[in-house]
DNA sequence: CTTGCAAACTTAAACGTTTAAGCATATTTT
DNA sequence: AAAATATGCTTAAACGTTTAAGTTTGCAAG
């Protein structure tokens, strides 16, 4: 049973092509076919099941109204609601998303880059990795819209939608100072992305703000490719010694989850002999015995923003960048004690 | 700064398009190409940065290397791990997937299949929804290559990916029996989906075959579209009366998840007030105090027989259906006590 | 009764590939 | 020396759409 296309209908109809597809895309009006043909016509299409071949049509008109998108790790439940947001918010506009993980990794991130433009998406939603700097400029020169999620390059002017993560992290870590806390120690990624940077600053300004000296044994950063063993160092470091830390902000969910795993095993009990506070929700954080406070992305907010500045590009053709920075919401639960 | 086409590359070179295309599609010895024109045309592809256009390569050969995937949830992290298998899995063969979340609803559910139906994808994996048979008749009758994957339908003859769940469900019981529980009870989705009556059965079974007696007040159903009402409700009729349950085994991740929650409310003691066994893994459970005992089902190999039972019939065009059944582990870990 | 024009359709080219078939020219076989 | 085969390339059609431009017919206006 081959697929029916636009000739079948003509033949049955008795008629030529141009007219099955006037009428099918709803052009009769404009290109004055007659009524009773029209209705003739899409009776046909409707006996036969007609279903209009998509490529065909990507390839007459350019475009394969598809995006893709590319995200730093789809297991991390943060980047699979953004991919499932992406996709709702696309499909709304008559867009699909091809998808593709690049697991931090630079080199899978190009991959994935090639892939999807061989694919002729229209455009890309990316999340990109450290050192893809050399990807996104050459997206800009050859004109492939897209847009940056999570993080950016300062340096590289492109369409982005972020959050304020400087203040955001200022405003979780302020949250544990007011709560008593005096040694605040941070894990973060070791990584010179600029989102992880900004979290980190923000975690010293506030430090700085009130009066406390901010040392660098207690900030920790944990390889994103040895996760586990770098986590574990950190928060033996972060524990140890005679003044331990008394809180603990993890930069990301993988972080904190992670690190709540590990410090179950040593017995330590949050929030009495530990506060833990973290960027990004998830079920792991909801269901600990404290549940986790954290900041909170506005998450559908990020995926139609993204979604909506890449189809303005898109439609438009224009080349100007938009800028978005979301605000975040701290959720206040049980594990930095109670105040 | 337009695409390149073979024709720029044509034009460049003094040669038709067909020679061009014979040589970057390595036809060249086949097609009896002399060496130095093959060089040169190689030269120009990569001076130019020659991107062959997918679209047009689909339209011509009728095939677009793009699978389908259509998951029930892309939020729930078993599915999330399943979309990465597949897409890499697919990756290797030079497959894309486009993917769609159904979030178990029967009419999103076809509506993601005729958009991908109408996106020429060469195939699909679909987890089915509870009611969607018609749509997968349908998909039989189109002749369009698919494989279910984590239920399917035991009156529609068609290829599927599935575990041994009435099994799997009747260990998981078991283990709950010989850890010394004598109320076990079950709290399941409210649904006809055959992969969830196997659990139950499996459930029955184990009780049956220890003798005990399998009770309905011990067997409670949660509707998907009202999981957190439901489970309330069921957690409490569990706990309520003389005879509590000593145990719950939940049918899938997402029920533990939601029962844990509620069940850390009522300051009940996991495993000394009541044990605890769930299919499906989730960093959720492993973060819990009491690590919860789980059946695991192989995410991997369910991913890759999926995408290789697909690619199969895509390729030889055969009708034949395959189904898989793969083997679980129970992975014992705090919540049903130690033994 | 022309001319003008609207209505209802058709023609044909185009999008970028692939590939069977064709056509010279050169080389080998008989 | 004629016939067969090899070599290196071109032509042209095809995939299923879209759409500008063209054709035919009928009818009202001049």
């Amino acid at each position: 049973m081959k697929k029916v296309s636009l000739k079948d209908i003509a033949t049955e109809a008795g008629v030529s092509t141009a007219l099955v597809s006037y009428v099918l895309t709803n052009k009769d009006k404009k290109a004055r076919i007659g009524e009773e043909m029209a209705k003739k016509i899409r009776e046909i299409a409707r006996k036969l099941n007609y279903q209009p071949n998509h490529i065909a049509r990507s390839l007459k008109s350019g475009r394969s109204f598809t995006i893709g998108l590319i995200v730093a790790d789809i297991s991390n439940p943060f980047f699979a609601n953004i991919a499932r947001t992406i996709e709702d918010e696309a499909k709304k506009h008559n867009y699909n998303v091809i998808f593709g993980s690049s697991d931090e990794n630079v080199d899978k991130s190009q991959d994935l880059i090639n892939v999807l433009v061989n694919r002729q998406v229209d455009g890309l939603i990316i999340t990109p990795t450290e050192g893809s700097e050399q990807q996104i400029r050459q997206l800009q020169e050859q004109k492939i819209p897209f847009v940056l999620i999570d993080r950016f390059f300062p340096e590289i002017a492109a369409s982005y939608i972020a959050v304020n993560n400087r203040e955001s992290a200022a405003g979780a870590v302020s949250h544990l100072i007011k709560a008593g806390r005096k040694r605040i120690g941070m894990v973060a990624y070791k990584t010179t992305l600029h989102h992880i940077s900004e979290r980190i600053g923000g975690y010293q300004d506030a430090l700085q703000q009130h009066g406390i000296k901010a040392t660098n044994s207690l900030l920790k950063k944990a390889r994103y490719s040895h996760l586990k063993e770098d986590i574990r160092l950190a928060i033996d470091e972060l524990l140890k010694g005679k003044h331990p830390a008394d809180a603990i902000f993890f930069a990301t969910n993988s972080l904190a989850i992670e690190g709540l795993k590990y410090i179950n095993t040593l017995g330590i009990r949050i929030p009495d002999d530990l506060a833990v506070i973290t960027f990004d929700e998830g079920e792991a954080l909801d269901l600990f015995y404290a549940p986790v406070t954290f900041v909170r992305q506005p998450i559908l907010e990020i995926g139609k923003a993204a979604v909506r500045v890449l189809l303005e590009q898109i439609l438009d053709g224009t080349t100007t960048t938009t800028a978005i920075c979301i605000d975040t919401t701290l959720v206040v639960r049980k594990s930095c004690g109670s105040r």
